[in-house]
DNA sequence: CGCGTTTGACCTGCGC
DNA sequence: GCGCAGGTCAAACGCG
């Protein structure tokens, strides 16, 4: 799938538990860029992707790629941001543990993992006004430098439709305070997701929630369109004006709506019920079908996976990527487009773990 | 001819 | 130590 940056394949593996093949890839957009991604075809649904970026860019991305790390997963957004007003339903949320309660369903992200600056969710952002694919999307643009922040790991699941890829050219963020600090990249300008600091800080992933064609009932499609109908043009017009503080007004607005919590947890869902699938390698392991607890450990991970969900499970239907009012997989909107990190030169240039592995050109 | 992909071999980490 | 699986290398191959 084209996410705006210039890959190289470099090999091709056959994963166990998986019969399609494992690509992997590098980024050759520049010499030395340490980026790499793994793709692989769910065996579940051969028209479901999963895309594991590793690594952060060393170098501008072009505009097209800036608008894939734009956009990002809202769903996984809720995750973070809701953790500030969850009731804390989830296991030791009181001694650190994001929890986030969305329409019944509680993830939760250990501490370890929430403070180790492996997956930011500080933005989210809906985007796709104006582009035939309703997306949510999820800006996991990371907050402060961490010591392991210029390599991180980005899971998503994207259907395979070359054709699909089309983005909107905005992004409603709804930003997080960082946001305030805004002074976009030249090449992050015009996506306001990018919450403009400085790139070696950013890790982005995106959840592209869309569709083909607007022919289907799925709520999140219906709710976006109508929210980014709502929002978008007040958050928007304004937004080089005042963008912190609209992208504040309308993350409130929009993620106060239950009906937007309703919508997220679907399409959570799908994602993780579709995307990664079993053989996603690590992954988060949605433990009892509710909790979101990753598995990987350091360096940076990050992605979503669908473990067979628990008998009994009442939000078992959301976790089986697809139920039956889903249409067949030749039909199935879920779009996750992966969001691609990227580092300043000097921080990736010799210190990325990545770097190691890389041949000494 | 240059560039990207393919593919078998090799390397490395991990569990037993 | 051994075997397995994931990840990488690099020569061969194909295409424009």
């Amino acid at each position: 799938m084209n996410d705006g940056c210039q890959w190289r394949k470099y090999g091709q593996k056959i994963a166990k538990g998986n019969p399609c093949p494992r690509a992997y890839y590098r980024c050759t957009a520049a010499p030395s860029c340490p980026v790499r991604k793994q793709v692989q075809r769910c065996a579940e649904d051969m028209t479901i992707l999963t895309t594991t970026y590793e690594g952060t860019h060393n170098h501008p991305l072009p505009i097209s790629a800036t608008a894939m790390a734009s956009t990002t997963s809202a769903a996984a957004s809720m995750l973070l941001s809701g953790s500030s007003s969850s009731s804390g339903s989830g296991p030791s949320f009181n001694s650190g543990t994001i929890a986030v309660d969305l329409h019944g369903q509680n993830y939760y992200l250990p501490d370890n993992y929430s403070k180790s600056k492996q997956f930011y969710l500080s933005n989210s952002s809906l985007s796709s006004s104006s582009s035939p694919y309703p997306t949510i999307t999820l800006d996991l643009t990371s907050s402060p430098s961490g010591a392991s922040s210029h390599f991180s790991r980005f899971t998503a699941a994207s259907n395979y439709r070359p054709d699909i890829q089309k983005f909107a050219p905005t992004s409603l963020n709804f930003g997080s305070s960082e946001s305030s600090n805004a002074t976009a990249p030249p090449w992050g300008s015009g996506f306001l997701a990018t919450s403009g600091q400085s790139h070696s800080r950013n890790h982005l992933g995106s959840l592209n929630i869309g569709r083909p064609a607007m022919d289907q009932g799925n709520i999140y499609d219906q709710f976006c369109m109508q929210k980014i109908n709502d929002h978008l043009a007040a958050a928007t017009s304004q937004q080089s004006q005042l963008p912190a503080d609209t992208i504040a007004a309308a993350t409130k607005a929009i993620t106060a709506d239950p009906s937007f919590q309703s919508a997220l947890a679907a399409a959570l869902s799908s994602i993780i019920g579709t995307g990664a699938g079993g053989s996603a390698t690590g992954a988060a392991n949605l433990g009892g079908g509710n909790h979101l607890v990753p598995k990987w450990g350091p360096p940076v991970t990050n992605s979503f996976s669908s473990p067979p969900p628990p008998n009994g499970n009442p939000c078992a239907s959301y976790f089986n990527k697809t139920t039956s009012s889903q249409p067949p997989a030749s039909s199935k909107t879920i779009f996750v487009p992966l969001s691609l990190p990227f580092s300043t030169p000097s921080n990736a240039a010799s210190a990325s773990p990545a770097d190691k592995n890389d041949r000494a050109n």
